[in-house]
DNA sequence: ACTTGTTATGTTCGCGTTAACACGAGCGCT
DNA sequence: AGCGCTCGTGTTAACGCGAACATAACAAGT
């Protein structure tokens, strides 16, 4: 199917450098299913047997071949994991946090990185990964893509991460709300009049979601809603940003929705002889490692996501062993951590 | 040889859920040979039989089975990556990278971290992955392990990237010293008498070139080299050695080996009372997409993750298919980008 | 004694694919 | 004509493994 009229192998065939089960079976002196059994851990092999069998492979480094094995049971004990840019912080936690849950189940993970957010890039993606090499897809949606609904092929295990709750796949993802809410309440409760949000791009999930609380939390709570901000997650984007922000005086709290943002936002300030949190007082999210070691330390939203990837290989799983009930949907739920880059607004202050 | 003794999988055998090579040939009316020749882009095949069996592939939704690939032919179409703590920045980068240049020559990427530092540990990383279902494994080796030389199973296609240039295999990393010194040259030129040097831990392979490099290029110059001054990578540390430098007055210049080293010294510099650049000139190394956006913006080294991921991948390619002529080591060359954190500096200054 | 079960082992077969070889048709050459 | 060649295609035999089934030995009931 691919594009591949390279030609033949240096190797003409498989040359034999592996030992299989045949070798150790012919070296312990049983047959080669006893081996099987023993590679399998199965119980019904005796204590004696089993030894020999052991020390066999042992002796010759025998490791079992995970084609075949894949070939006659039709399981491939690798996970895939679709992913858009894994620089970004977020995207590279979860892939590690997939990884070490994957691994803790002895399954690999397979990793494919997508570049354009488009539904035809993540089918190509899939389809890659799905040339039957893997027993199930994470798909890391972070951002949305061209196509309101996703249609992947059918007969292969999914769950989304991050993404669009919409869709039929089961999905893992922070309570977004939750979070965005206890920073809002957090600088309401400080005494600010309303809250200002330095928002994602339009096309991330999360950043929409943590925009749509930002505005509950604010209408339940009676105060204004303020103009959204636009940024792309980038510092770049939050010091654009905080260059407008930092000219209007009524802007006392700033919610921006990631921690490079809420950097790149507290730069302008500064250089608009604007102290942070003494004129304005700013938040993020995310709690990135250095997110504590910022002039000033941020306060922000930590994420778990230790806890992510655990879920979404439990999720996955599920689906691969043909459990099917299983929780269909899992939220992680963010904590607020409270540094020094928030405060109550100056008492002379025109909010 | 897992601790693998669960019971039996669901589906009792693999399911015909996919269509094979038969399947095709049966209704495209040739044997599955012709087949085969067809999905491996063979050139002799007439046309007129080879657009037959594509449209049976096209109508019966087919795709070649890459485990009985596999088996017969020895090869897995897929690269393993180990490395250290994804969330790390260069590690992120150098995955990604690799990942790409693995997927433009239609290859997937096995990923597996690995968290503690021990050869056993990647030893460990290593055999999952070779279970045979890789074809070659590029270590990230970003961190230095616990013995000095790394014996790895052999008959495994192996690249280091990022680290001990001592051992047997192709390597690929950064020029860190050019990297360095072209820092160390930059605020030598600048006027400063000397330039000190916030080190990432002992145990990076990186941050010991950076460091030597250094010393080299102050040495080079005639200028005192000071006590090197260590950190841990994260902003944490540069804080905390901060903390330390900026007591004392003669420090006008530091070279911190990361960029968030650099962040956490600059905000300790800065509580201090030691403003930047005009107190102190801070340089960093990485170039992550906040620099530009610190407070001042970060004179750092920036670095080209892609090119390393297209020499990794090619490194090994060249070893899986039996090419022995390829080079065994390539550096990519780093760029040092100028911006405010650094300056000549003060004239009463104490150096 | 006999069934009936249980446990440890061996035998056969097929998973889907590709390599090696075989074969026949068509060609150009002596 | 006869030879040797190339080209397109088919046939066969693995690759290493585990499921299914077969077998043997021996225990515990009737």
């Amino acid at each position: 199917m691919a594009t591949d009229n390279r030609t033949r192998s240096p190797r003409s065939r498989a040359t034999r450098q592996w030992p299989s089960m045949a070798d150790v079976a012919a070296l312990a002196g049983v047959s080669s299913q006893t081996v099987s059994r023993v590679a399998n851990n199965r119980q019904n092999v005796d204590s004696v047997t089993r030894e020999k069998v052991l020390s066999a492979m042992q002796t010759l480094g025998y490791r079992p071949n995970t084609a075949a094995r894949a070939l006659v049971t039709g399981r491939f004990g690798a996970l895939g994991v679709v992913s858009f840019d894994v620089s970004a912080h977020g995207n590279a936690r979860t892939l590690g946090a997939i990884a070490d849950a994957a691994r803790e189940a002895d399954f690999s993970v397979n990793f494919m990185g997508v570049r354009a957010q488009t539904e035809a890039a993540v089918r190509h993606a899939f389809q890659h990964l799905m040339l039957q090499s893997v027993d199930g897809i994470v798909l890391v949606e972070s951002q949305m893509l061209d196509t309101p609904s996703l249609r992947l092929p059918p007969s292969m295990p999914v769950v989304v991460a991050d993404g669009d709750t919409g869709h039929e796949y089961p999905h893992v993802d922070f309570d977004q709300a939750h979070g965005s809410r206890s920073v809002v309440s957090h600088l309401l409760g400080l005494g600010h009049r309303t809250v200002w949000h330095l928002a994602g791009p339009a096309d991330s999930f999360a950043a929409r979601r943590r925009a749509e609380s930002w505005r509950r939390t604010l209408v339940d709570a009676g105060a204004p809603v303020p103009p959204v901000v636009h940024g792309d997650w980038s510092a770049r984007s939050g010091y654009r940003a905080g260059l407008d922000l930092a000219r209007r005086p009524e802007v006392t709290a700033v919610f921006a929705a990631n921690d490079q943002m809420a950097m790149g936002l507290m730069r302008a300030l500064h250089e608009a002889g604007r102290s942070v949190p003494g004129h304005v007082s700013v938040a993020g999210f995310d709690d990135i490692a250095e997110a504590a070691y910022l002039v000033p330390p941020l306060t922000t939203v930590h994420q778990d996501f230790e806890v992510v990837g655990k879920h979404c290989v439990a999720l996955l799983l599920d689906q691969v062993e043909g459990r099917t009930d299983g929780a269909r949907r899992r939220a992680v739920e963010p904590v607020l951590v409270v540094r020094s880059s928030t405060a109550p607004p100056r008492p002379g202050a025109l909010a």
